[in-house]
RNA sequence: GGGUCGCUAGCUCAAUUGGCAGAGCAACGGACUCUUAAUCCGCAGGUUCUGGGUUCGAGUCCCAGGCGACCCA
């Protein structure tokens, strides 16, 4: 079938026809044209000539009369071709294939049967489809296909389409309630000396000129708070972060993350403000507050439930779990509720387990849960009343994180302290133990004001907000394994 | 990481107990001047994911590997 097709552009070459021109003059897109004409009654003509262009998805022959579907950036529109209007260029318009990229002039029309259509007078072929389309009616639909031919996806498969749709409007409401509240976004660097801001592994790369070993980003956390440092008091950047994993139906290496730094804040306004931004989405992409999830009902409206990250643990297991309960006691509970805790741990990363074991899971609307343990939390203030704890929540939705927020730690004596636990949990085999950053304690010690910070998976927001389970679907070119 | 399932024509899918690899759409040739997944006639199209093995004979059974989906950790 290519081979065939190799052979029309080669006799269209030979003939005097240049199968890839240049550029094209369109005057009208699909959707505008039914806009405009869909009052036409049948058979009626109106009167104006438009000139339209875009992708040739299937074409019907009935002796000297075709009609053909073409597909622009819009939508779709008709193509009506007789020979009685065409003459001799009839037999050419034969020649085209569905997949061909097609421009054409006439006037706008409605058939008998009263579909709006173009009535060529004029057509030239703008690119040549050497593959074919998929089938017509099951399209393509294998995941893996779907997914390697991310291109013929988007044009058979309005799902697809619909949700690259729904993420761009999802960053854009970010964007929007971000700037009426006077933030302004940046970009700051992915390429890292240290893997810093968060608790994972990087991916590791080398800069030839420097001879040094560089590090795709993990978290944008530390050069934002760096930028609030410097008086720039409202800051959010929405890019890529890197995380050195498997690949799973919620995982993808490389992922989107919104981060957002507010001076003279605190949680508590992250947590109102993560309620906005979120709800603000839904509103913009959905219409609504209250959606549908996978077959059940999740209600996103304002506000949503708060509870402490300790008592969710001794709510789930029926036991006292505190900040302040020793080593040994974490462990016996963790061993009865059947949670496996590692010798290093103390009763942070024990309860951490805990609650991602017990507590995430059942957590289904979004939940704010706060006041995480210290030990998981280096870059977090220590809360204001209780010792062990600090400012931070997560928000927990669909049994997954979807936000993390802290009152961010400013005092730079108590960031060196935690770094240094952290250096020396990764001695101890923790591989993503946080590194020490020097510049970013120098940074410190110039003075960061009270500042909230927060971090958005956008990833997982547009999941919620287009109804799909995988991750894989909201990413237009998720990872796959080479072919 | 573990388990289950899948991979057959460009696409979507069949193939009985291990017994001649098929259909629809797309393509190709033809008929057809109002179609909407047009219809009708004809024709062609294969490394059955890869590599081994069992067998007179393997898409089918066995082993190893690749890629993916789902579930679990």
């Amino acid at each position: 079938m290519r081979e065939g097709r190799l052979a029309k552009v080669e006799a269209m070459r030979a003939a005097g026809t240049e199968p890839y021109p240049y550029r094209f003059e369109r005057t009208a897109l699909a959707a505008d044209l039914h806009a405009r004409f869909d009052h036409l009654e049948a058979g009626a003509d109106s009167g104006e000539t438009v000139t339209v262009a875009g992708r040739l998805m299937n074409v019907r022959q009935i002796g000297g009369l075709s009609f053909a579907v073409l597909q622009d950036g819009s939508g779709r529109i008709q193509l009506f071709v007789s020979e009685d209007l065409l003459g001799d260029r009839y037999a050419a318009f034969g020649e085209l294939d569905a997949g061909d990229w097609v421009g054409a002039s006439g006037e706008m029309v409605t058939t008998k049967r009263g579909e709006l259509s173009v009535r060529v007078a004029e057509f030239s072929l703008l690119a040549k489809g050497l593959l074919p389309l998929p089938e017509k009616w099951h399209g393509l639909v294998d995941v893996e296909k779907r997914h390697r031919l991310r291109y013929v996806d988007l044009l058979v498969n309005p799902e697809a389409r619909t949700i690259m749709e729904r993420r761009i409007a999802t960053v854009a409401s970010l964007r929007s309630t971000l700037a009426d509240r006077g933030f302004v976004e940046v970009e700051t660097p992915l390429l890292h000396e240290i893997a810093s801001g968060g608790l994972a592994k990087p991916f590791v790369t080398h800069h030839d000129a420097l001879g040094i070993d560089v590090y795709l980003r993990i978290a944008i956390e530390l050069h934002l708070k760096r930028l609030v440092v410097g008086g720039i008091e409202r800051v959010f950047e929405i890019g890529r972060v890197f995380r050195n994993e498997g690949v799973s139906v919620r995982h993808n290496p490389e992922f989107t993350m919104l981060e957002v730094y507010q001076a003279l804040a605190d949680y508590g306004d992250m947590a109102t403000l993560t309620e906005a931004l979120v709800s603000q989405a839904a509103l913009a992409v959905v219409g609504a507050t209250e959606l549908t999830y996978q077959g059940k009902p999740l209600s996103l409206t304002p506000p949503w439930d708060r509870i402490g990250y300790f008592d969710s643990v001794a709510d789930a297991t029926g036991e006292a779990w505190s900040p302040t309960m020793s080593v040994d006691d974490a462990r016996k509970l963790a061993k009865k509720a059947g949670v496996q805790v590692s010798l290093p741990w103390g009763v942070g990363k024990i309860v951490a387990e805990m609650f991602e074991a017990l507590v995430e899971p059942t957590l289904w609307h979004p939940t704010i849960v706060m006041d995480f343990p210290k030990e998981i939390s280096p870059l977090a203030k220590d809360h204001r009343t209780t010792p062990g704890l600090v400012e931070r929540f997560e928000v927990i939705c669909t049994g997954t994180e979807l936000a993390n927020a802290f009152s961010e730690l400013n005092d730079p004596v108590e960031q060196r302290r935690r770094f240094e636990a952290q250096v020396e949990a990764r001695k101890a085999g923790d591989e993503e133990a946080h590194p020490m950053d020097e510049d970013f304690i120098r940074a410190l010690e110039y003075g960061l004001p009270p500042t909230g910070g927060l971090g958005v998976g956008v990833d997982r927001l547009v999941m919620l907000l287009t109804d799909q389970s995988s991750i894989r679907e909201v990413l237009l070119f998720p990872a796959l394994r080479p072919e």
